[in-house]
DNA sequence: CTCTGATCTTCCACAAGTGACAGGTCAGAA
DNA sequence: TTCTGACCTGTCACTTGTGGAAGATCAGAG
């Protein structure tokens, strides 16, 4: 249920309509939770439907502007202080690597090399993010800010990780 | 599909029923990609339909034994090579970050308090595991090292975030 | 004024993940 | 010998995620 909550937040946040949540999501959630469109309308209906969220106006084109009630609210900081996080863990970048044996040697130190790229790659996405950003404006950016030091903390690792297997890989063929 | 392609794995490197699959997968592979039993038990039929996998033998118990199949091995290997990993990146431990500034300063400074612990403790799980495993028996665990170093990288830089996040917590609040 | 592109919502089919239940067999301990 | 626990597989209901089609309205460019 976590899309659920981070709709919640951004309500939390400031009002607004589906397609409104979803630029706003897309720019920031998503990098941690991704969802797409037809997910993100149909859970509105739904956190409508039990009341965390209601219709505050109807606009031109059918928008329909949402805004979080205090059961709303009440559930979003229920979710954040009370409810432990699962750790989803999902990596199908790793799960390869368990398997770089069952490839070609130049092939396996392909396959990290590609991913040492793609983390500096992504990790000079987030630095671009950071620069042109201003974190000042609402405690959401604020929070976003922490939230993206994660991103490229973590980037740096996988990175530095990634370097690291390639050594590995040369010291094991060699010896 | 990366069920399939983790089953494969461990199919390739020594067969094994069900049962035996899910044990091995368990203590490896479940700490990148979690799955039930019921899923992978449904995966090998699913395989097997498709001839990525074969039933070698039918033990007692109406065990089935499995084994890769050249079809498989290619699959695997196609796997590793041509397709781009999906960079799964969800995390509702994140998720939550962005949202620290609904609930009581004390509340928020808690919740990264508990995560840097949970970090903490995950990361000393997986020393034992360094520790207590051999990691010279077969290929699947000289891999599976360094998949290994990966977490223990991840979980120190993540775990540093946290007890940089209170900080950014702290000097905010006081300024 | 017409056309294009951006705004805005809903619905549907399918795949994958979750959790639980249901069933059966064998080995060895009491 | 009976019982317990380990072994072993299958199915079902439900939720969530993925991807796409469909349809409508409005603003502004040409």
């Amino acid at each position: 249920m976590s899309l659920r909550h981070g709709l919640l937040g951004l309500l939390a946040d400031q009002p607004g309509s589906g397609w409104d949540l979803l630029k706003r999501f897309d720019s920031t959630l998503a990098f941690v939770w991704p969802a797409t469109q037809s997910q993100l309308y149909t859970e509105l209906n739904r956190m409508a439907n039990d009341g965390l969220v209601e219709v505050t106006a109807q606009g031109a084109r059918n928008r329909k502007e949402y805004a979080i009630t205090p059961s709303g609210r009440d559930e979003l900081s229920h979710w954040i202080t009370d409810v432990t996080p699962e750790r989803n863990r999902r990596n199908d970048a790793v799960l390869r690597v368990f398997f770089l044996w069952a490839v070609a040697p130049h092939e396996a130190r392909g396959y990290l090399e590609r991913e040492a790229e793609a983390y500096k790659t992504f990790h000079e996405l987030l630095e671009q993010v950071k620069a042109s950003t201003n974190w000042n404006e609402t405690e959401l950016d604020r929070y976003g800010r922490i939230a993206l030091e994660n991103g490229l903390r973590a980037l740096t690792a996988y990175e530095d990780w990634a370097r690291w297997a390639i050594t590995q890989l040369d010291t094991h063929s060699t010896r």
